[in-house]
DNA sequence: GCCGTTTTCGGCCCGACTGTTTTCAGTCG
């Protein structure tokens, strides 16, 4: 059984004993150490074995006794109870929106309901309606659920999407005269890879005119309820967003309240309890009275300590330090934060590489590389797939251009090849042919890197041995730098991925010095933030890949860069935030020369990028070339030169291309390295 | 069942909204 099996079990319990009636706060026990168990990040039965799960904080000794019990047997005596008193199917019954376990618990004992077909037809029946403390609107309630997921189910929205409908509700309420501020919170603002609601927190002069406006947002299929602190929607595409309305006093309190994650607040308050406070969203308060819902009336009499405008207040006033959002999920931040062992997590100004540069012409990479200067990045890896560089002549132009755009832009661009890698390990072009070791060892000299793409072919499934075995044979062979696309996992519907002892393949992965791709691709996100945690337990390099490509999504940099901040990572551990000669020194690359530039340009037997036609213009006479280059390159850098740009818009209509194609003798007409390399060709 | 700035007992996050049990409990985020 793995940790999410056992998860599983205690999950169960908590749910049955809460339908049942059992004590409310051992159900909860039961269901907080479900969430534990499925956060582990190495295997239960290990950690059982090694006598390491004493140690886990939310595990006492009964639930140690029951992980063993469930480890051998799948169950444990107390399940076994419950699911005798119980029908199985009535855990079921909780995933509907507005039934708990108090109503579950109704249903079944007056109506036999055991299942969610069977609250339909409850429902449908006008049986439901008749149970004692069960009304009308609930029953409605129930059926628009169940009506609302057969024509739409609950979708999670990838961040990527979330961000986008997120940003239109927050300029919807910034339209409204009573917004005075207004933020998308929630798990988008803790960069989860998916999202499953969509949460905006606004501060208001008029909290139920704006609860008013959000609900008029326009695509709102249903009203879920609309109050002056707070309103909820679904959404025509089916995902729930909720707003929650704070005074601008509050606002700190607010965004820390409403981002979450549950657990992180959860945690948060035990704290603040200790120390007889109570956190909320209304700021910290001293804590007088006990019980549930004394909220207010607590307030009436007891002393606030800070409104907690700032967010930089909830933490302050708990004795913490700022924990970025990134972090919040309950996950021993907190802990981390008391210890002062809070990681100073990589920045986006940490990062001076683009590992990923994809781009099949020159010109294409030409521009991605003037886009990435703009983003301070110094350096970049130009991958090719391994079929566009398998002959000599197709290396050395490859070779050529990146020296080219280099000496262009400002931003050393390294020659990468990415491989494909066969069931076995083995290293295979992008039809699946092996590349012999002649071929690899001819392609490792004329390449810098050479970057493994762990993807399996479709429909291809390994055992967790097999996919291992595959991974470690792969970064055994020793020719790879990199290793990209680790679990090939596909969101939303895969997070998973390719099942691999990830700690192994990392471990394999720092002692050869072969770095870890986290792809920005929104549907991809590969690795995920607990491989990142793990790489940097394990001391592998990990690249934070935005994989510009002919797409031109630069900004997908910041996905993997939210992803590696999630996964607790450090400038340290990011080869990104290497500067170039180190970089070269970790792919054991000759340190930079200036000099070998010109060296490469003197090699050219063409002349110099000018044509025929450039006789009539002055500047293209041979002893201006000098000139000619500099102020070339300081055009494409985006300087203004509007003497240059005529003569330039004489050659074609984009001047950028043309400055470019002088630049790289490829011509007049064409940047594109596949039109004019006959003509071209080392002269 | 877990935990300790309340430490081997006694408490367990907080507040809003809603529905139905006319004073509070259930559900949710």
């Amino acid at each position: 059984m793995d940790n999410a099996a056992v998860a599983a079990v205690f999950a169960e319990m908590g749910d049955l004993l809460a339908i049942v009636g059992g004590d409310a706060h051992r159900a909860r026990a039961f269901r907080n150490t479900a969430r534990v168990v499925e956060g582990l990040r190495a295997p239960l039965k290990d950690m059982a074995l090694l006598g390491q799960l004493t140690s886990v904080p939310g595990l006492g000794a009964g639930s140690i006794e029951r992980i063993h019990q469930i480890l051998q047997t799948g169950t444990c005596p107390e399940h076994q109870r419950l699911i005798a008193r119980l029908p199985r199917g009535l855990q079921a019954l909780l995933q509907v929106r507005g039934l708990g376990p108090r109503h579950a618990r109704l249903a079944w004992e007056h109506l036999g309901v055991a299942s969610v077909e069977q609250l339909e037809l409850a429902a449908r029946s006008g049986l439901l309606a008749r149970v004692p403390g069960i009304g009308p609107l609930t029953v409605e309630r129930v059926l628009r659920d169940l009506d609302g997921r057969r024509e739409a189910p609950p979708a999670r929205l990838l961040l990527s999407e979330a961000l986008v409908v997120g940003d239109a509700i927050v300029g919807w309420m910034l339209d409204d005269p009573h917004t005075i501020k207004a933020e998308q919170t929630g798990s988008a603002r803790r960069r989860r890879e998916t999202v499953g609601d969509l949460d905006v927190l606004v501060a208001s002069t008029k909290p139920l005119a704006s609860s008013a406006r959000f609900t008029a947002f326009p695509g709102i299929r249903e009203v879920l309820l609309a109050g002056d602190g707070r309103a909820s929607v679904i959404l025509d595409s089916g995902v729930q967003a909720d707003l929650r309305l704070v005074s601008a006093e509050n606002w700190g309190a607010g965004q820390h309240y409403f981002t979450g994650s549950k657990a992180h607040n959860i945690a948060m308050r035990i704290r603040a309890n200790a120390h007889k406070l109570a956190l909320s969203e209304m700021g910290i308060w001293e804590r007088k009275l006990r019980g549930r819902g004394r909220g207010e009336e607590n307030r009436k009499i007891a002393r606030r300590l800070s409104p907690c405008t700032d967010e930089l207040d909830v933490f302050a006033t708990l004795g913490l330090p700022f924990i970025p959002p990134e972090l919040r999920e309950g996950d021993g931040e907190i802990e981390a934060a008391l210890a002062g062992r809070l990681p100073a997590l990589v920045e986006d100004h940490d990062l001076v590489g683009e590992p990923h540069l994809r781009a099949r012409t020159a010109t294409d990479a030409l521009s991605i590389a003037h886009a990435l200067h703009r983003q301070g990045r110094r350096w970049a890896i130009w991958v090719r797939p391994a079929i566009d560089v398998a002959v000599d002549d197709a290396r050395r132009r490859f070779r050529r251009d990146a020296r080219r755009i280099g000496a262009v832009t400002g931003v050393r661009i390294l020659c990468g090849v990415e491989v494909a890698i066969d069931l076995e390990g083995a290293l295979v072009d992008g039809a699946g042919v092996t590349l012999s070791a002649q071929v690899l060892a001819a392609m490792g000299a004329d390449v810098d890197v050479v970057i493994g793409d762990a993807t399996l072919p479709d429909g291809v499934v390994l055992d967790r041995i097999s996919a291992t075995a595959r991974l470690l044979s792969a970064i055994g062979s020793g020719r790879l730098h990199g290793l990209s696309r680790v679990r090939g996992r596909r969101l939303p519907h895969r997070p998973a991925g390719v099942d691999v002892d990830l700690r192994t393949v990392l471990l394999a992965c720092a002692r050869q010095r072969v770095f870890v791709e986290v792809s920005g691709e929104p549907d991809r996100l590969d690795l995920d933030a607990p491989g990142c945690r793990l790489a940097t337990e394990t001391g592998a390099l990990l690249a934070l890949s935005a994989r510009p490509a002919d797409d031109g999504l630069l900004g997908r940099g910041r996905f993997a860069l939210w992803q590696a901040r999630r996964g607790w990572v450090t400038a340290a551990a990011t080869l990104n935030a290497l500067p170039l000669a180190h970089l070269l020194a970790h792919l054991r690359l000759p340190p930079p020369d200036p000099l070998a530039d010109d060296d490469e340009a003197g090699d050219d037997d063409d002349n110099g990028g000018t044509s025929d036609d450039d006789a009539d213009d002055p500047l293209f006479l041979p002893h201006r070339r000098l000139e000619l280059m500099t102020r070339l390159s300081a055009f494409l850098r985006g300087e203004p030169d509007p003497e240059l740009q005529g003569v330039l818009l004489k050659r074609g209509d984009n001047a950028l291309l043309s400055a470019f194609a002088i630049l790289s003798g490829l011509g007049d007409n064409s940047a594109d390295d596949s039109a004019d390399d006959s003509a071209d060709d080392e002269g």
